[in-house]
DNA sequence: ACAAAATGAATGAACGTTCATTTACATAGT
DNA sequence: ACTATGTAAATGAACGTTCATTCATTTTGT
């Protein structure tokens, strides 16, 4: 694999290549030509960055993923307040799903789908760890409802994918004021 | 398009098929091939029945769409009460999503895919009609929050889907107590 | 001049769809 | 009751297309 400056780009040019297909298209509407194509590169010069189309797409995902993670817990050191801990995390996740959109979406196309294969879904959530943590924590507090990490996650995160999914439909629009009432509404659904 | 009791039959396995299909192993591997040998019939019948693959995709999305808003909604007849009514249709859709995960699966591939043209989506959107309704009703007595449907929904229906496919995966398992849970969650998070 | 990188035409497999043919079935005639 | 006839249903090999992948060749960078 070419590890030049130049290489670099290509790379990244076909992964963003790679995202803008999915999310306009769907999976079975992005082939390696087109890829290449958007990418400004040859058909065969896909094959010296990744072994094959699985491979590229599984790539994408993992880096698209951990793009989100590093968002999401940017600047983000423990408190004491788990309230503030989860506000802080919570924005984050909803500043990276408008500001990174494509991502974003292209990350919820990635969770419904068996185009992308279990090894790299379990390596993706391993980056939400602590996220875990801190409702673990809020459990022992007695701050957070008392039940599975998937509830909390159902209820708190998976919601703002619907919106952003509606939003990309042209049916609905996250304005600001908007942001704040749907915090308060995750943060109702897992508070005690 | 055959009429007989046997042509009905074989439009069914058909449609079954597809579901079986699409939820193992994604749309990207659902050749015609595959669908005609699962149904056990040849792979040109199914010209006669649908008019090609996006034709066949589509009216399977209705059906199950329709089977799915008719759970919804059986037995339904507005009360006084706009939090029963609300608990009525959200067991309602909980026990479907439970009863018959198949199609409740297939119904979440297909929110986030381009496989499904928008026309049939809109003609999708439209059966969910009364639960629209029913929140309106909330939010002029003051019981719902005076919120977008569209938030509503994110935070009282869509979590089920999530909770669904981590059960698919064999990550959560959703028992009878926690559907309470579950749907306290949902309450709170739409209540004022 | 050398090696690494990039190319894109060629390849074969797989796909959706078609259609000439066969099969199944209902109705009519004897 | 049996067979002939007409029509609808079903078949699956064949077709044209598209796809992912390869590789002999050319281009680029040092």
């Amino acid at each position: 694999m070419p590890t030049t400056e130049k290489g670099q780009a290509k790379r990244s040019a076909l992964i963003a290549a790679v995202i803008d297909l999915v999310n306009n298209n769907g999976f079975h509407a992005a082939p390696m030509s087109l890829i290449a194509k958007r990418a400004g590169v040859a058909a065969g010069t896909i094959y010296r960055y990744f072994d094959g189309k699985q491979d590229l797409v599984n790539k994408v995902y993992l880096e698209v993923k951990e793009a989100f993670s590093a968002s999401a817990f940017r600047d983000y050191a423990p408190t004491d307040s788990v309230e503030d801990d989860f506000r802080t995390i919570w924005y984050n996740i909803a500043a990276f799903k408008l500001r990174e959109r494509d991502k974003a979406v292209f990350l919820s196309q990635c969770d419904n789908t068996p185009m992308i294969d279990e090894a790299s879904r379990q390596e993706g959530l391993r980056h939400l760890r602590p996220l875990l943590d801190l409702w673990q924590r809020g459990q022992a507090q007695g701050i957070i409802r008392p039940v599975s990490p998937y509830q909390l996650y159902a209820f708190s995160i998976y919601p703002i994918a619907f919106l952003l999914h509606m939003q990309q439909r042209d049916l609905y629009d996250i304005t600001q004021p908007r942001i704040d009432e749907v915090y308060r509404m995750a943060w109702d659904s897992i508070k005690l």
